[in-house]
RNA sequence: GCUGGGGUAGUGAAGCGGUCAAACACGACUGACUGUAAAUCAGUUGGCAUUCGCCUUCGGGGGUUCGAAUCCCUCCCCCAGCACCA
């Protein structure tokens, strides 16, 4: 299948500045960026335009691969309601070289070329750039962009010179990939429309030539209408520092039905006929959570290395009660301690809840005690002290609501 | 800098001297129903105690008052308009 088939099919396609898309079936040169101005760490929102340009790089296109280190202190403005505080520069510094090692590791086996555009911000004066790049853009079309007009007016929370310049900025940074090594399409998802198009229009201007760009979808949770990857339980990190491998599979498992198609399409590489074997499969029972599994699967070994995803499902084995807690071994007993903590010496159950986290208050443990929230061993239960018998072998596994990740070791 | 409007719990948004721990909506949490889903229904949603109750909150600080989210002063921040005549 040709990339611009394989990719409309999968809906990855959602606006672009060439009007065949055979345009991308000649390999050339194309970059993608990412910021790191608020973590260290990329999250599952990244995953997905990371997934395309490894796509396009499977498909023989040059890959450059943008960690903004420059862009990162300024902070990009798309896509958020309200200015974000600066990071003092280490921090973000830090943040930088471990998205770099981040996008490194996750990008494969493909090749690609690492930049980062603090390289050629860090010496560019400002007068230097308000001549080259600020004299090419027009005041009153910036200012009729979505995410500035949402910013200003009498609803808008308001926006900085800084942040309104970012779009001027990462246009720079594609007229200097044009140059510096002959890129010319720029993909994002597709609340970087207007950024990418700031750079393809600067690189008109000052070279006379034509540059592209394309955006995919926004990856939109179908069921609740959110943006994917917030939220939900937090922030998903692409990091197993921040992450474990266990939420991070749980994640994926508990993914809607709605969604899980287009999750398939978007997260893993499968293939127009596997994938079509394997909805069928799900929509004639969708109880199995076939789909969910094999995305699952296929996400966690993508981003946490071959084999992974096996510790963690002797976990959910633990925490799901099919393998008692008094059989685990010390072995395992350490994997466990990574995902839910461990604490011992208690013997009023509320105490337990609160200094494990899983109630935030002795009113919410009480509150969670008489809804008949928390469990023993898997047994629901209103009583406020443990009882000898609930340990086993010296421990017990507590647990407040259905949602299994949300458990606790107690050791007597 | 001037004039006007505004800053209320996770978010939006009421309240404008006592009946305000603060309506309502969304979100979040829990339960029922389930497929580790969605939808639906029910409960909870500052802290402590859980029996009357007590304590800390309404941008920061300081006042007035028996009593303030509500009035006054001041500082900070946001929005709009104005900034030669004005």
């Amino acid at each position: 299948m040709k990339l611009s088939e394989d990719l409309a099919w999968r809906g990855l396609l959602k606006d672009k500045t060439f009007d065949d898309t055979a345009y991308l079936d000649q390999p050339k040169s194309f970059y993608w960026g990412v910021d790191a101005a608020s973590a260290d760490s990329l999250t599952v929102g990244n995953l997905a335009p990371l997934l395309l340009a490894q796509r396009l790089a499977r498909a023989g296109w040059k890959a450059v691969l943008l960690v903004g280190g420059a862009t990162s202190l300024i902070g990009d403005p798309g896509g958020k309601d309200t200015e974000r505080p600066l990071l003092p520069r280490e921090q973000v510094a830090g943040n930088i070289s471990a998205i770099k090692g981040q996008v490194s590791r996750l990008f494969g086996d493909s090749q690609f070329q690492l930049v980062d555009n603090y390289d050629w911000f860090s010496s560019l004066g400002y007068l230097d750039f308000l001549r080259d790049v600020g004299k090419h853009f027009s005041m009153s079309e910036l200012i009729q962009r979505e995410y500035i007009t949402e910013r200003m007016g009498e609803s808008g929370t308001g926006i900085s010179y800084a942040e309104f310049s970012y779009s001027l900025i990462q246009g720079y940074d594609f007229w200097h990939l044009y140059k510096e090594f002959g890129v010319n399409l720029q993909m994002g998802g597709s609340d970087q429309w207007g950024n990418m198009l700031s750079g393809v229009a600067l690189i008109r201007k000052k070279e006379g030539a034509e540059a592209q760009a394309l955006s995919m979808p926004l990856v939109i949770n179908k069921a609740t209408g959110k943006k994917f990857g917030k939220s939900e339980e937090g922030t998903i990190w692409l990091d197993p520092a921040k992450t474990s491998e266990t939420q991070f599979r749980q994640f994926w498992i508990n993914v809607d039905d709605a969604d899980v198609g287009d999750y398939l399409k978007f997260f893993t590489f499968i293939s127009k006929e596997e994938f079509g074997q394997l909805m069928s499969e799900h929509n004639a029972h969708p109880e199995n959570r076939q789909a969910q599994n094999y995305l699952s699967q296929k996400v966690t070994e993508l981003v946490y290395g071959t084999g992974a995803g096996q510790a963690a499902e002797q976990i959910q084995k633990v925490l799901t009660g099919q393998t008692p807690i008094d059989s685990v071994d010390s072995q395992l007993l350490s994997a466990l301690r990574k995902e839910i903590p461990v604490i011992a010496g208690k013997t009023s159950v509320i105490e337990a809840l609160v200094s494990t986290g899983l109630a935030s208050s002795n009113s919410d443990a009480r509150r969670l005690l008489a809804a008949g929230a928390v469990y023993i061993n898997g047994q629901s239960t209103q009583s406020e002290q443990f009882k000898p018998d609930d340990f086993k072998n010296g421990r017990l596994l507590l647990r407040r609501g259905k949602a299994y990740k949300d458990s606790a070791v107690i050791e007597q």
